[in-house]
DNA sequence: GACATTTCGTTAGCTTCCAAACATAATCGT
DNA sequence: ACGATTATGTTTGGAAGCTAACGAAATGTC
C-alpha cells in the first residue's frame, strides 16, 4: 500500500532535479536563441567577463564540465569571434582565454537573465531553498565520491 | 558585503540541480555501459517491462521528453532488437511499443540500480527530502508555465 | 641527462536533449 | 462530403554532456 513501485517514479527527487534543470535551461536557451548563444556558452562568457583572462583548464573546473566538453564550447565561441584562445608563454600546454572586443560588445547587448531565477524561486521560503541546496549538494558529493572509488582501485 | 555576484554562483540551487542530475546519470551510465544501454533507454525498457504494450506518445509523456527525442531512443532500442514498434490498427498514426523476447532476456540480466538512489539519499532526513522535492517541483512548474505563456500569445 | 609520469587540449564516437519542418492520419466544422 | 485543424512520428541540425585515446609539453625520478 505504501509504495507500489520502488524505483524511478516521477515523484523521485532525482526526476525533479532533472526536470528543474531542463526547465530552467529551456528558458535560458529560448532567451539566448536570438543571439545565437547556448546556455553553456553564456556561462563561459559570463566568467570571462567577470574574471578576465582565464586558463582553459580553470574554466572547466569553474563550470564543472570535462575538458573535452569545454573544448567544443570554446571552439564555437572562437569561431563566432567572441573570445580569443592563445597558448600561455610560460606553459605551452595551457590556453589563455579572453573576450574579444566583439565579445564584449555582444555581452552588453544581451538581456538580463536574472528573471529566470526569480520566476523559479522568488517567494519560496529561504529555509526551504537552503534545505533543498543542502540535500542536492550532499547527494551530489556522495555520488561523486562513490563514482570515484570505482576508479582509484 | 552580502552578495558579491548576484548571478549564477556555484552555490545556486539551479547549479546543484544540474550537478546532482549529472552525477546520478554518470553512475547509471557507467553501470549500464557493459550492457550497451543508455540511461533513457533503460527508463524506456523499465516502463515497457512494467506497463506492457504502450503507445509511443504515452511513453514520451511518462518520460517527460519530446516526441522527437523519444523517436531516436526508440530507434536505437529497435535496432538493438530489444523492443518492437508496430502501427496501431485502430489509429494508424500511433506506434505500439513492446519488449521483445530478447529485450526481456536482457532485462533480467541487468543489475539492480536502486543502489544509486541509496548512495545519494539514504540517511538524509525525510522531511528535508520532501522539502527539496517541493522546491524543485514548484520551480519547475513555474518555469514551465512561464515558458508556455510566451507561446500562446 | 634520460625515461616515466602527469597535465592539458583535441578528436572521435556516443547519448540525451531541444526546436523546426515535414508527412500522414484522424477529427472537426460546416 | 470536403477542407481545415489537430495529433503522431520522423528527420534534420545543433547544443551539451560523457569516455577513451592521442599528441605535446611539463615535471618527476633515478
Amino acid at each position: 500500500m505504501k509504495e507500489e513501485q520502488n524505483q524511478p517514479t516521477n515523484e523521485s527527487i532525482g526526476a525533479w532535479a532533472k526536470r528543474c534543470y531542463f526547465a530552467g535551461r529551456a528558458l535560458m536557451d529560448s532567451t539566448l536563441r536570438p543571439f545565437d548563444l547556448g546556455s553553456t556558452e553564456w556561462y563561459a562568457l559570463w566568467h570571462l567577463m567577470n574574471d578576465g583572462v582565464t586558463v582553459q583548464r580553470d574554466l572547466a573546473r569553474i563550470l564543472c564540465i570535462e575538458r573535452a566538453t569545454l573544448s567544443g564550447v570554446i571552439a564555437r565561441l572562437v569561431r563566432k569571434g567572441l573570445i580569443s584562445q592563445v597558448p600561455d608563454h610560460s606553459d605551452q600546454r595551457q590556453r589563455l582565454l579572453q573576450l574579444t572586443t566583439s565579445g564584449k560588445k555582444l555581452w552588453n547587448k544581451l538581456p538580463d537573465l536574472t528573471f529566470i531565477h526569480k520566476v523559479a524561486f522568488d517567494g519560496i521560503d529561504d529555509d526551504a531553498i537552503a534545505t533543498a541546496i543542502m540535500v542536492l549538494k550532499t547527494a551530489t558529493e556522495r555520488l561523486d565520491n562513490f563514482s570515484q572509488e570505482g576508479i582509484k582501485k
